[in-house]
DNA sequence: TATTGTTATACTCTATAACTATA
DNA sequence: TATAGTTATAGAGTATAACAATA
């Protein structure tokens, strides 16, 4: 490669004024990110966030709703039709709990643990091929960096 | 410090089922860097969007509508209200372009240009407290990342 | 015909308050 | 009194279609 080559596209980027930032760049590459997410998880019939509730629910058998809204970092209030939705599609229950009446053990159901089994596959290979332009090495480090960083700066 | 110590907070997260996911660390991770990012605009009366909309105007004068919205990944028609909030405020004007008079060409005003300058400065400074609890080498890596991965993964 | 800025609109997401039933 | 789930609602944010002016 020669430098006309190597300068041929160096059509200067409007935003190249906030790269300096790295929550610009996080933000940048996270939409790259929830798009080839998204798309994974509709084959499923999946959003981001019933993907994650229900995957939380299926590790976590018999939390409560403000439990799952506290992991999802949403409210108890926005949660409930997410809920609805997974309850109404036979993928979780809504449990009784004989100690206190008013809460709800969410429990996945057969066909709850088997969608986010394939699901997580779906994603974990969309992952896996979104991010074979990184090294291992890099695929690693930037996963140690944000969990650091997430735990120690977290509010 | 002893093994007692290590494992004293070792309650496990409910969400740890979708730790293995680099977006889900991405998104956790930007969360909070946006919630530090909104309090350092807040006090420039910005909000992230009208800041990066106002620094690319100003490192980027002279350009249009329909470019800026293409730089911010917006909808022109969603820019509107950004531009006419920031017009109204004197910090940037729509100009007339005389070989094209359906464009406008987005420019700062001195007041737009030193309210960016004030802005960047607070916005480089949190940024710079809240990675803090990176190493030097860490921030520097996942910038570094974060833009191959940008550059390479692009739709 | 196509493009730029604009308006209108609908749909999702998010946040807050208040209700009910339980504790 | 306080808490869990729920409802209602308002405010952002986002996406689409269509229009007037201009090319």
């Amino acid at each position: 490669m020669d430098a006309i080559a190597q300068t041929a596209d160096q059509e200067p980027a409007p935003d190249r004024h906030l790269s300096s930032f790295i929550g610009y760049a996080m933000k940048r590459a996270l939409s790259i990110v929830q798009a080839d997410f998204a798309r994974a998880l509709a084959e499923h019939d999946l959003r981001a966030v019933s993907f994650s509730a229900l995957s939380i629910i299926v590790g976590e058998p018999g939390l409560t709703q403000t439990q799952l809204a506290d992991a999802l970092q949403i409210e108890r209030s926005n949660l409930v039709t997410i809920i609805d939705e997974l309850a109404g599609r036979n993928l979780i229950v809504r449990a009784a709990v004989a100690q206190d009446r008013r809460r709800h053990a969410l429990m996945p159901t057969t066909a709850g643990k088997q969608l986010a089994a394939a699901a997580q596959a779906s994603a974990t290979e969309h992952e896996r091929t979104l991010f074979a332009c990184l090294t291992e090495s890099e695929r690693s480090e930037l996963q140690r960096i944000l969990q650091k960083f997430r735990k120690q700066a977290a509010v």
